[in-house]
DNA sequence: ATAAATTGACCGACTCGTCGGTCGGCAAAA
DNA sequence: TTTTGCCGACCGACGAGTCGGTCAATTTAT
């Protein structure tokens, strides 16, 4: 190994560190509330250090946003190519997603904090790297739909919007879930959607009168990519 | 009408005034860039009249978001009065929600920033409220699920845990919607995920496999309040 | 091998604009 | 004359970002 590249290694090490104390200060604070100072000082460098690599606190914010996504993103992505079947395949996804939100419930705060940053930064950062994830994960989820229609265990649905409709109602319980002081067990939240979804609540009677609409909604499906 | 009650009368005016200024300027801006300087400059008064009304921007904040539950839960209620039958009521409602939330669309950043400031700040006023909000809509959402399931629209379900869920789904739904940009009909996937609901996913036959479990799932659901 | 020179990562005192909140005074109403 | 509501100049805390200086490591010169 040069010279370079181990003193770019000893960097990005650097810079991980301190994405690892802004997590801890973010989260516990917030951005509005955490310093630069207290960042640096959970580092153990000097303020000047922080601005080193990274030019402002947005970029730093981003950056943390950025490494929590790409963890879900990896972890997600590494759980569904565990398995075959697209029922525990599901199931598989489903796990992880819930893993990974309670392990993560205590920065609940600071992700709705990074969403209505998004949606007002002028940097268009933000935005992008939201719908990025969504994408990812809404590919994954399109795919074991489809998976799950072709083993006659779903009805004909439209794949892509049933997967982003999943990706909402996911964020949906979570955020409940958080906003109810994590009352209840977020895995058996998921259950009973799960079965809401999967078995439909209307009797069989009355799901026969409402077939038609039904049958036209689900096929067609609502998503259409922003811009 | 007596002189006080004029003077309290024009009072309550004035602070209304104020209120939707705030709105404005919180919504515009967000809750920290908003100053209360623009608050005062759009509402046409001096800075330190806003402060003969309202001692701190968190209780200006919080009045703020007073208002738009209280509008929304009076709108949700009279919503649910107008109907008798079950079916149209649960359709009334959902209307109801999709017209306020498209409404508010361009409120959603000062919203995810509240829930934040809720879930961080000492003052549990914040929480409170939100909870009050929830209770009131699950309250009339559980009222309706018990009378679909008496009319045998719905099968056995637990009334409470199904009504949270929408409420968790709605959010989910809107904020979704937001953040894809609003390139879809909010109307839609609404549609959509009653769709989801109503009828379910699974094919008959996989639906009768399954059963059992699901039945266990719907009947005994997950809602438990918070503390 | 040793000294001198150079580099650049690191630092924290400082700057400077900002903004929540205060207060003394003014003007209109009572 | 007193009270009430209103006002905006003022204050002081505050924190993002800067910048000149330090020092240890590395390179070059002797």
């Amino acid at each position: 190994m040069t010279k370079q590249q181990e003193a770019s290694k000893r960097r990005d090490a650097k810079r991980e560190a301190i994405i690892k104390a802004a997590i801890h200060i973010f989260g516990q604070k917030g951005f509005h509330a955490a310093k630069i100072q207290d960042i640096a000082d959970f580092a153990s460098i000097g303020k000047g250090t922080v601005y080193e690599y990274f030019s402002t606190k947005d970029e730093l914010f981003l950056a943390v946003y950025d490494k929590w996504m790409d963890d879900f993103e990896a972890q997600m992505t590494a759980s569904a190519a565990e398995h075959n079947n697209p029922v525990s395949k599901a199931d598989a996804l489903i796990d992880t997603a819930i893993d990974f939100y309670e392990t993560h419930a205590q920065y609940a705060a600071i992700l709705l904090e990074f969403w209505a940053h998004a949606l007002r930064s002028d940097d268009k950062h933000f935005l992008e790297r939201i719908r990025k994830m969504k994408q990812t994960l809404a590919d994954l989820g399109a795919d074991v739909t489809r998976q799950l229609k072709k083993v006659r265990a779903f009805t004909e649905v439209d794949a892509v919007s049933f997967s982003r409709l999943e990706l909402g109602i996911s964020d949906g319980i979570f955020l409940q879930w958080i906003l109810d002081g994590k009352a209840y067990s977020l895995r058996d939240a998921y259950k009973f959607r799960q079965s809401v979804i999967g078995s439909g609540l209307m009797t069989t009677a009355f799901r026969k009168v409402m077939s038609l609409k039904t049958k036209k909604h689900l096929k067609e499906g609502f998503w259409k990519s922003p811009e």
